[in-house]
Formats: structure tokens, C-alpha cells, sequence
RNA sequence: GUGGACGUAGCUCAGCUGGUAGAGUCCCGGGUUGUGAUCCCGGUUGUCGUGGGUUCGAGUCCCAUCGUCCACCCCA
């Protein structure tokens, strides 16, 4: 044998049985999302690399190690996208879809990152984003959060919490980072070497610290809820609330601080228990200053991704997502004539009977065989087709799931004899 | 990028202080020459991740390398 070929690292296939998982969650993300007025909008998954360092910020993860990046023939620098929301606003902005108008849509795809795999975290992975772009909030704010909600609740997902903050304005983010930088350079000492390398390049992650040595310096710190402007104190104030009025249960986490530079205002992240250290299932947040630092005309946002691969074990965790038997009726044929004439006949009871699943025997096979490749299709009646039926104008119906005698019916009435035969399958299940 | 655990049949795994490979499952054939699942009998699974080294002899010990998983980091 010649050497295989290796997948790529931290890119997974997603298997057969892994599919109604998935499906569960992407159908029941369409129709609510369809329900809350969202569209569908499907965009590159290359873009030029200054996209993503211009929208996610110089100095984040994202952007200094962990994106692919590479000159295309023309001499290009593009990249594969790591998050969905850049590549969308820029589709907004390069169809003249602003002019104050308002839009809200939704984008389902692959995403990547070049980091070490581990549970939960891969190099490529699937997030369906959602953003709502000219909205000011607070209440889109509030609406996005219960859309997730139910979205958890129709997938019966269990222990799936919310935790919010505000990051403020741009303008009271900077004046904040400059007290805590000033706090934080008074304690270098006591800073462990990755909060030092935080400190340069982007101080609020420092609060986000595992470290639990890190921890009483952090709870002294100062707070960024406590240096909010008013108008954003204000917003913040009204996402609480609203939440409180429809009963969604949340913490405030001052210390929730986003990886991705454009955020601000409202954070949120909707965390679990039960996936290791990858905890975040979804999370986003606003992003009012984005557009305008993408050349649009400015205009307010906000948007959150889902992790569909997270939420894909999170759904197996709690019991097995069954994907249907692939076969209604399996035929089974036998001598060469039956085996020219069966191609036309299933065809035939395709036309009849479009909405059932038929599964021909291929490939020939003893009686034996093909009567244990129907049992394993998963069909609930077998159609014999032989050479001494068909000298008689018959096929012969065996019901698999039970124990019951064959019969037979006339070719003619072939499709309606399946058809009571499954009905009577069904009833007995 | 850093650390730890692990790589043996398609899959799940056993293999002792070094003596050239096993179980279950799956698959195939037969018992049943026109009948599955069950049962009985038989059969194929393999560069022991890869490359070196130590040794009379390496799945086992050593080194390197690749891969997987988990954690750090980062985030969905």
C-alpha cells in the first residue's frame, strides 16, 4: 500500500452519525432566526489580510499568531477568515447597503485559527453570526440575548449561562485602561509573565487571568463598570433590566472582557460546565465604532457567533441525536432476469411513491447476503424479486421487523401493497 | 508557542522483570443450493505510528520525529 495521506491538523470531517447533531442545530437556527427577521447573507472565506487587522485589532491573538495568512499569485496578502462579523460588514459596506438603513442578517460557515487543537477548539470550525447592524440599542441588545435563549430551549440544551458586561465607549475604555495599566505597573511584581505580556499589548485581558495568584490583585483592581460613561452606564442599565423583565437569568461579570478589539458596550457570552476548558458555546457583543473603522458611513452594531461544533457536543452530551434508518423497503432480487427488470421497477415505485425511501440491492450477492444487507439498512420490508416471481407477475413482501409471513402481490399493485404493508409495520412499532 | 498522557487488526483494547502478536467486535464463508437479525463451525485481519540506537534477540528499554488527546495560552 503507498503512504496515506494525512488530514490536516486541528480540521475535522464531520461523520454520517454525527450529522443529525448538526442539523438539529442549523434547522432550528434558520427558523428562529427567520422568525426574528433575520436573512441570510453568505460571504468569502478569503479576504484581504488588512480586513481582519483593521476590524479585530493589531495587537489581539487573533491577529499576531493564529491567522492563515498568505500571498496569493497577484502578490496579494489574504487570509482565511477567523470570525464571521469583518467579512459581513464589509460586504455591507462594498454594496452600499448603509445609507441609514437597517439591516439585520445572519452567516453560517467555516472559520480559522491557527492554534494548538484541543477539546472543543479546532483549526477549522463552524459558526453560524448573527448581526444587526444600525440599531443602537439597548433593546436589539436584549433581543439577540433571547433569541439565544430560546435557541437553547428549543434544542433542550441545559446549563448553558449567561454572563454580560459593558466595555463602555471607545473614548471611556481608553481612560479606563490608562487607570489600570497605572494600577497594574504599581504591582509589576506581583504580575505572572503572561499578564506582563498582557500588560503590553492589551491590559484588559489581564483581568481574565486563570492564574489564581493573580487573583486578589485582580479583585483589587479598579473596575471598568465603575468608569463607565453615563450614556453607556445608561445602556447597561437597560439591558439588565429588560433581561430581568423577561425572566432570562444572567451575571454581571465585570472581568468579561472580549478578545476582539471592536467591541464595546455590551459583552455577553453564554458559557457551560460541561465542554473542559472550551466554555464558551456563544458570545458577542456590540461593535458601534466597527463600520466607521472599516470606511462606512458610522453606524451602530451588534452581532454574536455561535460555535457549532461546541454546541454539537453539548447536544450529544445529552443523549444520543438518532439519525433516521436510511431505508423504508429494501429490494431484493435474484436470477438475471429479475436483476434487468428491478432497475426499471424501482424506478417505477420511486415515481409512486416519491415520498418513500428505497434501497435497490447493488452488486448482486447470495439470497443470504442481500437478505442481511436488508436487515441492516434498516428497512422495515424486504421486496423479493426472483425469477419465479416474475414469471408469475408477483413480487413477495417480507416484513423485517417482525415475525410474519411473506406474501405476495401483483406487480401491478406493487406500490400499494408497500404502501399497507409499511402502514401495518408502522402501527405495530 | 509551552507542558502532560497516549500511538498494537477497520473499531475497542490486552500483551508481566526484553524471547519475533492476542481477545472482543466487525467483515467473509459454511451449517440452511430462495431468506436477515439469534445460534453453531471455520477464515482474513497487523511495516506493533515512523526513523535510529542498545541487545544474541525490542511491541516491551533509550533517543529523535510525526500524530492524537488534555491542559496552559487563546477563544466559538
Amino acid at each position: 500500500m503507498t503512504e496515506q495521506i494525512q488530514p490536516v491538523r486541528g480540521m475535522n470531517d464531520v461523520l454520517p452519525a454525527e450529522m443529525a447533531a448538526w442539523h438539529a442545530i442549523e434547522t432550528a437556527a434558520r427558523e428562529l432566526l427567520s422568525g426574528y427577521g433575520y436573512q441570510e447573507i453568505r460571504v468569502p472565506v478569503v479576504e484581504r489580510t488588512e480586513l481582519f487587522k483593521r476590524a479585530i485589532g493589531e495587537h489581539t491573538d487573533v491577529v499576531e499568531k493564529e491567522m492563515y495568512t498568505f500571498v496569493d499569485q497577484g502578490g496579494e496578502s489574504l487570509t482565511l477568515r477567523p470570525e464571521g462579523t469583518a467579512g459581513v460588514m464589509r460586504a455591507i459596506i462594498s454594496n452600499g447597503m448603509l445609507r441609514g438603513q437597517r439591516h439585520k442578517l445572519w452567516c453560517a460557515g467555516p472559520m480559522f485559527r491557527h492554534e494548538r487543537p484541543q477539546k472543543g477548539r479546532y483549526r477549522q470550525f463552524h459558526q453560524i453570526s448573527v448581526e444587526a447592524v444600525g440599531y443602537v440599542g439597548p433593546d436589539v441588545d436584549v433581543e439577540l440575548i433571547a433569541l439565544c435563549a430560546r435557541l437553547w430551549r428549543r434544542l433542550g440544551l441545559q446549563g448553558v449561562r449567561l454572563e454580560i458586561n459593558s466595555l463602555g465607549t471607545a473614548e471611556s475604555r481608553r481612560a479606563y485602561r490608562e487607570r489600570l495599566v497605572e494600577y497594574l505597573q504599581a504591582h509589576q511584581d506581583q504580575l505572572d509573565a503572561d499578564s506582563r505580556r498582557r500588560l503590553q499589548g492589551n491590559p484588559l485581558r489581564v483581568l481574565d487571568s486563570k492564574n489564581p495568584q493573580m487573583r486578589a490583585l485582580i479583585d483589587a483592581a479598579p473596575l471598568l463598570t465603575e468608569h463607565l460613561d453615563p450614556q453607556s452606564q445608561e445602556h447597561f442599565q437597560g439591558v439588565c433590566t429588560a433581561l430581568e423583565g423577561l425572566g432570562i437569568p444572567f451575571r454581571v461579570n465585570p472581568r468579561l472582557v472580549r478578545g476582539l478589539d471592536y467591541y464595546s458596550r455590551t459583552v455577553f457570552e453564554w458559557i457551560t460546565d460541561a465542554l473542559g476548558a472550551q466554555d464558551a458555546v456563544c458570545s458577542g457583543g456590540r461593535y458601534d465604532g466597527l463600520i466607521a473603522q472599516l470606511g462606512g458611513e458610522p453606524t451602530p452594531g451588534i452581532g454574536f457567533a455561535m460555535g457549532i461544533e461546541r454546541l454539537v457536543a453539548l447536544l450529544r452530551q445529552g443523549g444520543p441525536c438518532v439519525t433516521p434508518s436510511s431505508a423504508d423497503v429494501y429490494i431484493v432480487v435474484s436470477g438475471p432476469r429479475a436483476s434487468s427488470f428491478s432497475l426499471g421497477l424501482i424506478e417505477r415505485l420511486r415515481d409512486e411513491l416519491p415520498g418513500r425511501r428505497f434501497e435497490l440491492n447493488l452488486g448482486g450477492g447470495t439470497l443470504k447476503t442481500q437478505f442481511r444487507r436488508a436487515d441492516r439498512s434498516g428497512a422495515a420490508l424486504a421486496v423479493i424479486l426472483g425469477d419465479d416471481e416474475l414469471q408469475r407477475g408477483v413480487a413477495a413482501l417480507k416484513p423485517l421487523r417482525r415475525e410474519a409471513g411473506q406474501s405476495e402481490s401483483p406487480l401491478s399493485a406493487l406500490a400499494a401493497a408497500i404502501e399497507s404493508a409499511l402502514a401495518v409495520a408502522a402501527a405495530q412499532t
